[in-house]
DNA sequence: CACCAGGTGGAAC
DNA sequence: GTTCCACATGGT
């Protein structure tokens, strides 16, 4: 088992939905910054700081994966399955978003809603909203992004963040239950999207998110115990190597 | 065409 | 405190 950044494996894993693959090669965007990356020359993301960053170059996964695997072997399995897969350093206001989106949903148009956000707010460079462009769509605009029920939800969200009635950096600084409860002052982010957002956009590996595969998961391997239970501190990683296996890693 | 999706808020027990 | 249900829409 080496330690490598696997682009198919960590982009299309759930995780991101800015990435798309054309002819081999990766696109996508973040912070501003865009980047096209093939696999089998990744200098562009080790020599740049910011992706090497993005791409959580600086953790060493080789560790953390062989300590999960000493605790089951349908761990092992799902990492064996998809070992290339790392943790992203995604911006938090992006995720708070994308994961609002993403609640009783399918991954693929969940892509399609947020590219169709960007699109719609900044044409030209396709950069994510702040809250602010997010706040001052027209209604007709907003309405034809067919976020359907989580046009309130996506709403409160830019607002609060706007205020400061949800601050992004102080919860930096909160334990796991802590910046929970913070963020699900946004009407719209429940236990599971406050996870997802604590995992992808604040890098808390401590962080577990349980949506309907994950629940399959562990009711079907792990007794229907909690994942801070049987993973510990690294339970969000080991939550994003399950999460790839069940759903995409048994009829194969 | 049914069935389902990286759930949540709110009403009803 | 727990359980039940509506929710907008489109992917498969």
């Amino acid at each position: 088992m080496n330690d490598f950044l696997d682009l198919d494996q960590t982009l299309d894993c759930g995780q991101a939905f800015r990435w798309t693959k054309v002819d081999g090669i990766w696109q996508g965007i973040a912070s501003g910054q865009k980047l096209s990356v093939k696999q089998d020359n990744i200098e562009p993301i080790k020599e740049n700081p910011f992706w090497s960053h993005y791409f959580d170059l600086d953790t060493d996964y080789l560790t953390i994966k062989n300590k999960l695997i000493r605790i089951s072997p349908i761990m092992e399995l799902a990492i064996n399955f998809s070992p290339g897969i790392r943790i992203l350093n995604q911006d938090p206001w992006e995720m708070v978003i994308s994961f609002i989106l993403s609640q009783y949903n399918n991954i693929s148009r969940i892509k399609s809603m947020v590219n169709n956000l960007c699109q719609i707010t900044n044409p030209t460079t396709l950069n994510f909203p702040t809250p602010n462009q997010l706040l001052a769509l027209n209604p007709e605009k907003l309405n034809s992004l067919k976020f359907g029920f989580r046009d309130k939800y996506v709403l409160d969200g830019a607002r609060k963040i706007n205020e400061g009635r949800v601050d992004l950096e102080y919860i930096k600084t909160l334990s796991i239950e802590e910046a929970e409860k913070e963020l699900e002052k946004i009407v719209g982010v429940g236990k599971k999207v406050a996870a997802c957002i604590l995992l992808f956009g604040f890098h808390r590996f401590d962080s577990f998110p349980v949506d309907i595969w994950i629940k399959r998961a562990m009711d079907k391997w792990f007794d229907g115990q909690t994942g801070e239970k049987v993973f510990g501190p690294y339970a969000g990683i080991a939550q994003q190597y399950l999460f790839n296996f069940i759903r995409n890693g048994l009829n194969t």
